[in-house]
DNA sequence: ACAGTGCTGTCAAATTCGTTACAGTGCGGA
DNA sequence: TCCGCACTGTAACGAATTTGACAGCACTGT
């Protein structure tokens, strides 16, 4: 426990300076020169980077009211650690005049936390290697989920579709499965949506797949799917909800991320279709 | 000595995160929850937070390509003082080591303002009263949404499924809808997905289902959709994203957070309910 | 069915760390 | 010069950590 919770190492440390010896001192400087990663090595490293005593450190450790050098190094961990957090998460931007324990606001943190912690969690690089095969049009994609990420997929594919040409979506019963294998070929890409309750049809389904050629893409939860070990590329993420089920909220916008960046990766031949697919519309709208 | 000084820890994690055991993955999904603070404590302590033993942790640092734990974390402390020293590195921890113009960071910052810009805009009471219909058994509840936005009432639809009796999905093809309103009938719920583009035949779909006696319910965006004066409750929600197509990134939000509302609503009801789904879905994992 | 492989945890040895006790050093004043 | 005082380092001890060896376990393929 820190004695004085209000204060810093670094503020105490100064408030201090006037009555410290030099040794101490030593100690002082060498924990600025790198605050306060200096201080978060072992006591006889610090000591040494001092060039003092470990004793030395112990007593600069209970001036400043600490029990000891570990909770001396707790402290400044707690510190660093409270420094690096997102200061995003907080509460400006909770639903006007409702509780915080309203069940919106409990959600929107939840679904806060889960993005910036995928974003932590995800390959930025396996990001953009998987809106590189998305783009090449010599592929065919594939795009399935489970029983609930279903709807994912079926969203990720309503968008691919006004993107580029040759976007199919896998059927939701297995049994569908098998003749469906017959359309996938050598150069495709399958991108599947596998969380939690991990199916074994599925891993089954993909592996067939990667039998065929195709390069896999896994969207999955932090536990990571075992289809894992079939792609190429796997994109891990947070899916905690105060909920009985799981949140797809970060899913859905990974899968809209991968439109936009696919549309962006291949603009000169995305622009001329979505313009046709405007006009269509329009005519459409108008024959009816 | 770290063995290749260009990757960082993180990196180099996630580059044999194909290759990592179940222990390691713990670890890994450890470490990035907190990262690096995670790895900076003693090995016993990282150990427990992770759930795993120590060996685990220092087989992990070893097949990393580090001499033994203690050399794991100096490079973890190495990086994180060259990442606090370099202020320009310092805005870039918030996503991955992705450019800051990333588009996953730019569309990440656009689903966080939507979501608390939503949060601002929504009027609490309309939702608590939406959960409340949606709670009460006795009445049907039917879901639908446009071109795009019927992949988000399908996710619904599964999951409120799952909570209650009665609950279907309107076909996404207008031409079926006129035999559709033959099942919608006076105490019933009509939940509708309204965005941009609004849709004319959805529209006179939702005038003659209120006109058969149905309530209906609007989640529609900041523009709000001509549905709403034949609305009972409106949920207005923010969508702009930097893509050619609105995110339905906070649409999604509310239908989980109906979802949870619900089923906390009605937990008595509900939870037989889920209990004997469980018992089924065992059933047919078992008979495969 | 069954051997084989790979993964994980338990245990104990070896090492390192944190702490205490104590002796030595330097400085100022009598 | 000698004493007293405050500060510092050395040395030794106990505690905690790190690490290697081993055995149990699940899973795979024959």
């Amino acid at each position: 426990m820190p004695p004085q919770r209000s204060a810093t190492v670094a503020e105490r440390l100064r408030e201090k300076s006037g009555e410290l010896t030099a040794a101490e001192r030593k100690l002082m400087v060498a924990l600025f020169a790198n605050y306060p990663m200096a201080g978060l090595v072992s006591i006889t490293e610090f000591a040494r980077v001092a060039a003092v005593s470990t004793p030395s450190v112990l007593r600069l450790a209970k001036k400043l009211g600490f029990a000891g050098f570990p909770s001396f190094q707790e402290e400044l961990r707690a510190e660093l650690s409270a420094q690096l957090q997102n200061p995003i998460a907080k509460h400006d931007r909770w639903a006007a005049d409702a509780p915080d324990t309203h069940i919106l606001n409990r959600f929107a943190s939840a679904a806060m936390e889960n993005l910036s912690g995928s974003l932590k969690l995800l390959d930025h690089r396996a990001f953009d290697a998987t809106v590189t095969l998305l783009a090449d049009r010599k592929r065919k994609v594939h795009v399935g989920g489970g029983r609930i990420t279903h709807a994912i997929a079926s969203y990720l594919v309503t968008h691919l579709q006004m993107a580029r040409p040759g976007v199919s979506l896998i059927p939701a019963a297995p049994s569908f499965w098998p003749q469906y294998l017959l359309d996938i070929g050598k150069p495709d890409v399958m991108v599947i949506f596998d969380i939690r309750r991990y199916d074994a049809r599925m891993l089954e389904f993909a592996a067939s797949a990667q039998e065929r050629g195709a390069r896999i893409v896994l969207i999955t939860d932090q536990w990571i799917s075992p289809i894992a070990r079939l792609a190429v590329h796997t994109l891990p993420l947070r899916i905690e909800a105060p909920s009985s089920w799981d949140s797809n909220i970060v899913p859905l916008f990974v899968a809209e991320a991968l439109v936009a960046a696919t549309v962006n990766a291949a603009w000169r031949d995305t622009e001329a279709r979505i313009n046709a697919l405007e006009g269509l519309a329009d005519a459409g709208r108008r024959n009816r």
